[in-house]
DNA sequence: GTTTTTATAACATAATCAATGTTAAGATTT
DNA sequence: AAATCTTAACATTGATTATGTTATAAAAAC
């Protein structure tokens, strides 16, 4: 079988890649000046602000007179800006091993998650489908696709992760059941999942609670992350994949405590 | 006062153009031949299977062997595809008489419509203001607009107004209030705004209720339209605006039932 | 108030992405 | 099996978006 080409390109823009540089930058140094921003891409003054300018509208950092300066480093992390783009191989092969999970005909939840967007790209293989996501940028991955009906999930919209989310979100999906939920997380520590923001876990549980079946993606880079909220433990989800970096141990660990631990090969 | 440039331009594809015409030719001769299609708009007969796979998709009509076949009439005259491109100076006159009663700091419901869409390329200036929509196109248009906090209406997604309705819909929008509500209609007669489809009646009707002040936004080509569901009488709204096309005694006659007319005149 | 510095606006150019056309292969119908 | 229609794959064109440049405006420093 020739598996080498799925439709679902690992591609990042350069701009992309440059904004997500320069989050890192700022926030690795504290505050950075933007001429010295400017001179590390190559790249002219303007672009440079106007990176920084939507890095702002984001939440990431603050713009003063010649200075980029760091905010807080948890929304840094976890905005989409700064996620997507980092480790795609892995993320793609995630997204792969997730894909066998679902059947056609069946009703699945997407959450906010840039390994999940690259499920989202080869969901149209699975169809018919009904997606349920909070997600902007699924909703319109998904707007004209045959096959899919598409159930978006309102509320107020949130920038740092492109995603609708709140008690709003939370009540409307109290009144939906799928049979099939795709959740990332933020951070995972002594077995447990963490995440940054109140309405994150809100609308999480939400969607936790309300799907038969629940699997959970996981890059290796969330054993090393921190986050302040628990949502569930491990050992609730049906299924937890992770791709092949894991250290072992981690993998060991979690399997001892009766985890059905995935580990998606990339190829 | 210089006001013959406002940065919400009219411009229509020329494949959106097309995709109207198509619909057009196919509407009103009932079913057309392919290769006739191709001649007529001076295309290859590729883009034209593409457009009809487009039109297709959307429920427009029904491609068979050489035939594009029409499917119902009300269903393609409220399709954005064929609205979308119809009378945009008209349009931009509407939308912008509409935007003199929006203030700064207010939330306002925008619903699905052309017209609408001209607005919301305009209401950065007003802000900060808080917009509720159930529809994709705005929702994107708003994404990172500066001073905008948006609130997305989820449900199910119709892909032939590219908007989240229905019963799910409905329910999220009787827990908000607005201050003001922006809404279109698909057809008047009798002093009263009708619609398609009972998920855009029951959406509309929701949207009605929660807001305290109220505008409706009507281009000219509605007075000759019909539609089958009843949503509110004229009456029931603190201001119609029309375009300047709208024939006087249209007028004349609403004025006359105490309704409070604006005539948007085209610059 | 003036000078210096930084930020924005406006336009020109370059790079990327989307739309179209062409050809060939695959389905369907006759 | 032949004819007709549809789809897939790639090349080409066209359009959009991103970037750079320059000029102007705003803000801070003096």
């Amino acid at each position: 079988m020739d598996e080498n080409n799925t439709g679902a390109e690992p591609y990042v823009s350069k701009q992309q890649a440059r904004q997500r540089a320069i989050a890192d930058a700022v926030l690795t140094e504290g505050s950075v000046r933007i001429e010295a921003l400017a001179e590390k891409f190559g790249t002219s003054l303007m672009t440079v602000h106007r990176d920084l300018d939507e890095l702002e509208d984001r939440g990431l950092l603050r713009k003063s007179r010649g200075l980029a300066t760091a905010l807080s480093s948890t929304l840094v992390e976890s905005s989409d800006v700064y996620r997507r783009g980092q480790e795609t191989p892995a993320k793609l092969a995630i997204a792969k091993a997730a894909l066998e999970f679902i059947e056609p005909g069946q009703s699945l939840i997407i959450d906010d998650s840039t390994t999940a967007l690259h499920l989202v790209k080869m969901l149209h293989e699975k169809a018919p489908l009904t997606v349920i996501t909070n997600v902007l940028t699924v909703m319109n991955e998904l707007n004209g696709v045959r096959g899919i009906s598409l159930v978006g999930l309102g509320g107020t919209y949130h920038n740092w992760c492109s995603a609708f989310m709140g008690a709003m979100t939370a009540e409307s999906i109290n009144r939906l059941r799928a049979d099939l939920l795709i959740m990332s997380t933020a951070a995972i520590s002594d077995g447990m999942c963490f995440h940054q923001s109140e309405e994150a876990v809100a609308t999480k549980r939400a969607m936790f609670e309300v799907a038969s079946k629940r699997i959970l993606l996981v890059d290796h880079t969330k054993f090393e992350r921190r986050a302040l909220h628990a949502l569930a433990s491990l050992d609730e989800f049906d299924h937890v994949i992770v791709d092949a970096q894991t250290k072992p141990d981690e993998i060991e660990k979690l399997r001892s405590q009766g985890i059905d631990i995935i580990v998606a090969q990339a190829m």
